[in-house]
Formats: C-alpha cells, structure tokens, sequence
DNA sequence: TTTTTGTATATTGTATACATTCCGGCTTCG
DNA sequence: CGAAGCCGGAATGTATACAATATACAAAAA
C-alpha cells in the first residue's frame, strides 16, 4: 500500500463535497470529524485538513472548538450570492462577446440548439438543466481570463446546494429558453453590452426563483428541503 | 495558562500572512513546515493548517508532497487579476451609488477632501496611499452586498503583495485624484453606470500602471522586488 | 565531461496519544 | 416548578511518532 498519488485528504474532500452536491449533505447538518474518520477509515488528520480547505472554500463553517456545519445561507445571503454571481457572469458576457473564438461561439450555438431540441421534444428536464449550466458555463469560459472564470465557479459552488430543489416547470424553461436566445444573439452579434445585462438579469431572476421556491416551500416542508436542523452526519 | 481564545493555526496564519503582505516573504518563497513550527514555538500540526487556508486563499500554491510557495503570479494572471477586480469594483459603484446612505456618501466625501488637502500640502506619500486605499474600500462597502464586499476583498488581498511596489510619481497621483473627482460626482449625484464605468476604467489603469512598473524594475533588479527565486525561509 | 542511477537525508503525509474545551444532564437552590 | 451552576463524557486542538515521498549528492557509465 504504498503508492499515493493524490493525498487522502483531497479523497476525503472529494467524497464529503459530493455528499453536499447530492444532497446526502444538507445544509446545517454538522460533522464530525471522528465519525468522518471510520468512515473512510483514515485518521482524523486528512479529514481535519479536508475539512480547512472546505471551510475556505466557503461550503463548510467552523470555529474555533466547535464542529464543521454544512454552510446554511439565509435568504438575504443567497440574494447576495445571486446579486453577486450576476455581476460577475455579465461581465464575462460582456469579455466573451469579443473574446470567444468562432469556434466557441458555434459550439454556445450547438448546445443552445441542443436544448431547444429537448424542450420541443419534451425531452428529460435533467438533461436540459445539465445544458442550460453547460451554457453557462461555456459564456463564463469563453471570457479567457482565469480569475474571473475561478471566482465565478467559486460563487456558483455555494450556491449548488441550493440549485438541487429548483423545480422547473414548463413555463420557466420556456422563459429560460428565450433568455438564452436573448443573450446568445447579443453575444454572436457582437453587442457587447447587450450581452452583459442580459445574462445579469437572466441570472437575477433565476436566482429570484430559486428563492420564492425555497420561501414557498420552508413552510410545508418537503422531503429534502434544506431545514434549520442539527442532525448529525452519521456513518 | 489554559486560556485559549484564538487558535494557534489563526496566530500562524495570521503571521505568515503579515510577512507576506509587508515583504518579508516575496513571492517565490518557499516556506518548510518544521522552520515555522519551531519559530513560532508550537507543533507542525497548526502550521500546516495555517498552510492550508492560506493555499485556499490564495496566498501560497503547493502540490502534494511538495513545500508550499508564496504564490508568484506571472504577468498575464496578474492581468487578469486586475480585470476581475476592476469588473468588481464597478459593480460595487454602480449599486453603492443608490445603496449607500447619507452618511455613507459623507463619509466618501470627507476621505476624498483629505487626499486633496494631502495632495495640495504636499503630505505624506504614504497616508495618500492610505486615503486612496480607504476611498475604495468605502465604495465598496457602500454597495451593503455581504458577498460582493467578501469576493473583492478577496481578489484585492492576492495583488496586495504586488502593491507595495508601486511607486507613487507626482503625476500619478494628480491623475488619480482627478480620476476619484469623477467617481465621486457620479456616486453623488446618483449616476450609476457612469459610476460604475469611471471605477472600472480607474482601477484597471492602476493594473495596468502596476504591471508596467513591475515589467520595467524587473530587467534591473532593485532592493525589494519579486523574483522567481526559491530562497527557503529560514528563522 | 556529462548524464544517469542508486542511496542517504530531509521533508511531507498520516496515525496516535494527550490536553483543552464544549455539551448535556443532573443537582441544587430560589 | 424553573433556573443556574456544576460535573462527566465526548469532541476538538495540539504534540509527537512513524511512514511515504521527494531532494541532494555521490558514484558509475556513456
């Protein structure tokens, strides 16, 4: 056993992050950094360490001799987050309008057509959310700067948590869907400006309808909506 | 003596972090973990979580079984860098514009009239700094987005140790101080976009006069300046 | 001489042991 | 009956010991 390539450490980020990311994580649920250890049957020093880098980023919160808790965002932080990310993803609209290869460029074109295939189709909803985020994702790349691309992943990842409960119904994909068409035009057009507040306010709004959904459904809460709770995270 | 308020690894981290901020550690440093446990007096257990935030952070870059280094950023990140923060900055004016409050603006105000003074006496070169510093730091603040504020701080935080080697010429700072004059009225007199354009422009040509600084002073090495040494940092 | 490879040393990654702090329940007192 | 204070167990912070890996240096081969 004596071949290591990653550390176990990041073994133990990657498996705690994708338990937040599925949702087996839940925000305000706390760890414990023993229990982490059986689990994945190292010590507590690698998940102490996975745990710090968690923390900085901004998924986990801690202080000083208390335990790791899932970081819980109350509504007027998720505004903020939302407020923020649709600054930063405009500005990258507004780089990658003029900084997008042609190659790019078709390649935004083909999976925005790729979703306008699968609403006509009334295709899986899965798969439209996995293109919609590759939208995204492809304007925020194409601006070629690397901190604003690490930023806006950064930001994006705090609210992933949350992202899991949107519903989207027909009437949003097809609101979602003329956004897109919106802003790619700007986009491929070269209207630099136009692309920015586009996408500033598409991602306001989603971030709005992600709030009125989660609001709506805190009072009758469902199965596996994020609640105040402290359970522990068990083995 | 059992009366611990502050963790040992948030002294360390702190520590390291001054002697990064004020050049005691140049980008390049490597830093060993045994050198800083035995000269801060404690165990390498919180010198290498200190380590770990500050590579979350930014601040240092490290691979696996490798020493941390203070992060050195070439020129084309460097850029980058400014970008993002100026992209920033300007959505912090363009909210604080209509976010912050009387007192708020006055405030603004009253920092911007010290510069003047400072600049008309011919004052201390350090405390125009020190000003100018202050007035950027109010704007942002002003825009009351917990999220934006954090973020900028964040970017602002990994140029800082490249920002104690600009040199502050006479005409540079008369161009800034014309340069705070339009961010001002357009904050002021409640012009948003116009705010958010005059910050944006003024901090990327403040990159721009930083890059050019460090690219000129790096042929001719002087006392101070980064460079892509490896000197170990020793006790 | 230059390059390569083997070995010794030093440094990082992990485990374990110990010290310190917190948390929950109990007692005790108002 | 309720609240405040005090233990006892449990979890976190830190130190130390050990294992795995990288680095430096020397010796050998081209």
């Amino acid at each position: 056993m004596t071949e290591r390539e990653t550390t176990q450490a990041d073994t133990v980020r990657l498996a705690i992050e994708s338990d937040i990311f599925d949702g087996s994580l839940m925000p305000g649920t706390s760890l414990e950094e023993g229990r982490l250890a059986t689990r994945f049957g190292v010590s507590r020093t690698p998940v102490r360490e996975a745990i710090t880098q968690l923390v900085q980023a901004g998924l986990l919160s801690k202080s000083a001799h208390r335990r790791a808790v899932v970081s819980e965002l109350d509504p007027g932080t998720l505004l903020d987050l939302f407020e923020a990310l649709s600054e930063l993803e405009g500005s990258t609209a507004f780089l990658s309008t003029t900084r997008m290869s042609r190659t790019e460029k078709q390649h935004l074109v083909s999976i925005h057509e790729s979703a306008a295939d699968n609403l006509r189709n009334q295709g899986d909803p899965n798969d439209y959310a996995k293109l919609g985020s590759a939208f995204h994702h492809a304007i925020v790349r194409g601006c070629h700067n690397k901190i604003l691309i690490e930023t806006t992943d950064w930001l994006s990842l705090r609210v992933l948590p949350y992202r899991r409960f949107q519903v989207m119904t027909p009437g949003r994909l097809k609101k979602n869907q003329a956004d897109h068409d919106v802003i790619i035009s700007a986009i491929v057009e070269g209207h630099a400006e136009g692309a920015r507040q586009a996408l500033q306010r598409h991602t306001l709004e989603q971030g709005d309808a992600l709030m009125r959904f989660i609001a709506l459904n805190k009072k009758k809460p469902i199965d596996g909506l994020p609640r105040a709770v402290n359970e522990e995270y068990s083995v």
